[in-house]
RNA sequence: CGGGGUGUAGCGCAGUUGGUAGCGUACUUCGUUCGGGACGAAGUGGUCGCCGGUUCGAGUCCGGUCACCCCGACCA
């Protein structure tokens, strides 16, 4: 194990590699044997589901209420919206039978051809379609408008190509679907919720972002309009990590939904749908994580403090009588601390392993300290480590954690505010942009445009920020859009 | 779907011109350790991806097949 997990200090030429090493080293996740897909194991689930907890809180406080669809989507629902299908309809797993039956030979089972479904369905690679099939029925008078749902699943998108937590088969996520009935009420959700997206990145992950509205050719399949959060990876490289949708009208007349206005007009709703996954987790790793493993900022950590004793058995059991009270306090204060008295590993092995799975607090007595009134304590973002006074300890400890997280946020929005470069030269662009980051240029708009940018210097647009999206200095009406080398992924 | 690669113990790998299946690590037991990834001793664990062929004999040679990985293409 040691020897292993050494290996990890020293960070791999790959950026990838060493990323998904320390994936498995952290225990976080692991390669299922389902191609594509991935186990999460109990120590990364922790961490969705505080994600999950804070993520539902926000949500419910713009109205939305939680609900659940179908896995399993009828073939020709997906149809119903064109540049839906188009999106969508080269990933889709699609079941086509219903039953299984012993083969000739009597030691197997093959699919049995006389159980072939008339009409196939597809494993939702987002629920559009089912929901608006749905909200045909909920939806008669402008009284049931807005109507706001999200659902937690798991989807699947049969990718060519998968990382874990970044682009999976299989993936879990938090999909938003709502109704109004004005198109004003509806950008105004795509974008408050691409408002809370942000918040939570960046108040509770750590993680800056950049908002702004997706181009034409990287627009969500069947959408108006693609709202977007970018953060910058250590690597230079950008992750889309949420996204909001102004989904106009479309889904609203592909499945014949209508209200009576209150003119007693007949009238369609305008919708939205907003959605962030697992691969929020993902960010958070490529953000955060040095060569001693992942940083998970206090806000989302699953253990905030370890606790380690040191000593023999009557030592640690001294140490023991002493930490219980300050371990209850901290717990009272709604701070999740993790004792580890194990006697069969040894404390340099518990420090390394700590840091590996990215503890942001870890508090360490023994008999030294016991006599001298003191109590060690380290930080996981500088890995910094004093002996202070054991009074106060709860204290220090809460005021602490605020602390990493704030450093740790700084620390990534100076990272990334260096690597942000405004460019007005395609030529200087095209050289400078092989390094990574982020660059604030000029576009004419046009997709070809972009083609070309992306075919000569593999560089994308990632969005059109808001702050500055309709700069038109230069006279040309050209707007401002941020590119970059690579994406980690879309 | 193209180009390349790999399948041998939980994980990482070696296996020479064909001759009894190996190493590291993990795991189990015992002992000594314990303030930064301990050490010693003894153990457990494998139809060598699968099918067929050549041979007295195949992890090794030949044919087929399957799976996975990497690079492309693709990717709301």
């Amino acid at each position: 194990m040691a020897k292993e997990l050494k290996e990890l200090t020293k960070r791999a030429d790959n950026y990838s590699q060493w990323y998904n090493d320390l994936i498995v080293k952290a225990d976080l996740a692991e390669q299922s044997a389902v191609r594509g897909c991935m186990v999460i194991k109990p120590y990364g689930y922790a961490i969705w589901e505080k994600m999950q907890q804070q993520l539902d809180k926000m949500f419910k406080e713009t109205g939305a209420q939680n609900a659940y669809f179908p896995l399993l989507i009828p073939k020709s629902f997906l149809s119903r919206e064109a540049e839906h299908v188009e999106g969508f309809a080269k990933e889709c797993a699609v079941v086509t039978h219903y039953r299984l039956k012993t083969n000739d030979a009597g030691d197997g089972v093959v699919v049995d051809p006389n159980a072939r479904l008339e009409e196939e369905l597809i494993v939702r690679p987002t629920s559009e379609t089912i929901i608006w099939n749905t909200y045909k029925n909920w939806i008669q008078s402008w009284r049931d408008l807005p109507l706001m749902c999200n659902q937690w699943c798991n989807v699947m998108r049969w990718e060519m190509r998968t990382r874990p937590f970044l682009r999976t088969s299989e993936f879990l996520w938090q999909e938003g679907h709502c109704a109004f009935a004005t198109r004003e009420e509806a950008d105004a959700n795509a974008k408050l919720m691409l408002k809370v997206y942000a918040k939570f990145a960046e108040e509770w992950m750590a993680v800056p972002v950049m908002q702004g509205v997706k181009s034409e050719t990287e627009r969500f399949a069947g959408a108006l309009d693609t709202y977007t959060i970018e953060a910058m990876m250590q690597d230079g490289k950008a992750l889309q990590s949420g996204t909001s949708h102004f989904l106009g009208q479309n889904f609203a007349k592909a499945f014949d939904v209508t209200f009576l206005n209150k003119e007693n007009k007949p009238d369609t709703p305008w919708a939205t749908s907003w959605g962030v996954s697992t691969r929020l987790i993902g960010a958070l790793i490529m953000t955060h994580s040095d060569d001693n493993g992942l940083v998970l900022p206090p806000r989302l950590a699953p253990i905030q403090v370890v606790v380690i004793p040191l000593g023999k058995a009557e030592q640690v059991a001294a140490v023991e009588e002493k930490l219980n009270p300050v371990i209850e306090q901290l717990r009272a204060l709604g701070i999740s601390v993790k004792l580890d008295d194990a006697d069969n590993k040894r404390p340099g092995f518990k420090f390394a392993d700590y840091e590996l799975k990215g503890v942001p607090v870890r508090l360490v007595m023994g008999a030294r300290d016991l006599e001298n009134g003191t109590i060690e304590v380290m930080r996981r973002d500088t890995l910094e480590k004093e002996s202070v006074p054991f009074e106060g300890i709860v204290e220090r400890v809460k005021n602490l954690l605020e602390d990493i997280q704030q450093n740790i946020f700084k620390k990534a929005v100076t990272y990334r505010d260096a690597h942000i470069y405004e460019c007005d030269n395609y030529e200087e662009f095209k050289e400078k942009v092989k390094d990574g980051g982020f660059f604030l240029c000029h576009w004419d708009g046009t997709a070809e445009t972009e083609a070309k940018i992306k075919e000569e210097t593999q560089a994308t647009i990632r969005c059109v920020p808001f702050r500055i999206r309709t700069d038109t200095r230069r006279g040309y009406g050209i707007r401002k859009t941020i590119k970059v080398p690579r994406a980690h992924c879309t």
